[in-house]
DNA sequence: GCAAAGGTAGAGTGATCGTTCTACTTTTCT
DNA sequence: AGAAAAGTAGAACGATCACTCTACCTTTGC
């Protein structure tokens, strides 16, 4: 099949995501994926390229996710946070993909650049939702406040729970914007 | 020597940071801590229980690292998030030590619960200090944001450096501190 | 119709790694 | 002084794992 290569990679995303990267196998993401290791090697010639090809899946899938949302106003800027606090009640909260990625295999470059092309990618997310709401105003640091907001809900949501730590950053968010006058 | 458990559990949490903890086999960390494999096994009966030593030795130096600072007022409040900026300036950043080592190995219970210790022991700073500062004030919402901060300053200095991580948490938290009316 | 591309099944390989064991030496305590 | 405790050095073991290879089957485009 042409589209065999997407099929692994979405079982590949699902299997690192739901038990780790570590304790995930070569052999058990072939069984997970129903293909003969072969067929995963052709597509994936190697471990790291199967985790990368899972990074990169979970990259498009998350921002289809956060597409959409008000047009308008604080809520606007607010979405992506909003849609967060939902993702994080749909799946098994084990932290951040991208993140644990990274921290297993400190030294990959080819890891890191993957991460770090999909956290930059998060945080243009924000200027350019602040450019729409505020057109010509300096957001820059508000921009950051709201990507260390969700990158902090992600994290605390694994050790305090989703509704404390969906709250505790909302409330955070929403101040900021108050404070700069965006409603 | 008495103290050789801890000189090696000093040296395990320095390797498992700077190097993560996927590529740091157990004749490494025995080399590292130049130490035979016998002694090493002694203290440490697992390369499960060389991470709970390496974790067990990092929250004690950190809350060492946390203590003293302002008495009073809202800095009372804000010193762990201004150490926390000092010690991210101090070490090789790779993020946090126990989410990383939780990320790696999400199905060993005895590491999950160190990992859960030393951040309830965390959040809890956050709600003594608070108490010390406004007793008998509702405070609890403003403990969960401090700690999200202080998650979230961990992780986006890595991915957007120190000091925009530090001047991000730092106007969240003054801000939020503000808004309850602690200066 | 048939080659080529892409698939399955699964045994084999070489390296690594956590852990144990043997044999010996040094330090510590009474 | 001498026994017990704690240390060194490093070979050996068993298991796992990423990856390759052989042999065969199925779909698809011209």
């Amino acid at each position: 099949m042409r589209d065999t290569r997407q099929r692994i990679a979405t079982e590949l995303e699902r299997s690192f995501s739901s038990l780790g990267f570590a304790e995930q196998g070569v052999e058990a993401l072939r069984a997970g994926a129903d293909v003969s290791l072969r067929t995963l090697y052709k597509h994936f010639p190697s471990r790291e390229a199967m985790i990368i090809g899972a990074l990169e899946h979970r990259d498009a899938a998350y921002f289809d996710w956060l597409a959409g949302g008000p047009s308008a106003g604080a809520a606007h800027v607010l979405h992506p946070l909003v849609r967060l606090g939902d993702w994080l009640g749909e799946v098994a909260n084990t932290g951040c993909l991208f993140l644990n990625a990274w921290a297993e295999y400190p030294d990959s470059a080819a890891i890191a650049a993957v991460v770090r092309a999909h956290k930059a990618r998060l945080a243009d997310e924000f200027r350019l939702r602040l450019e729409r709401v505020a057109p010509g105003r300096e957001t820059g640091h508000l921009a950051e406040t709201l990507f260390l907001l969700h990158e902090g809900m992600t994290q605390a949501a694994r050790l305090q729970g989703r509704e404390i730590a969906y709250e505790a950053a909302m409330h955070a968010a929403r101040a900021a914007l108050t404070a700069a006058d965006i409603h």
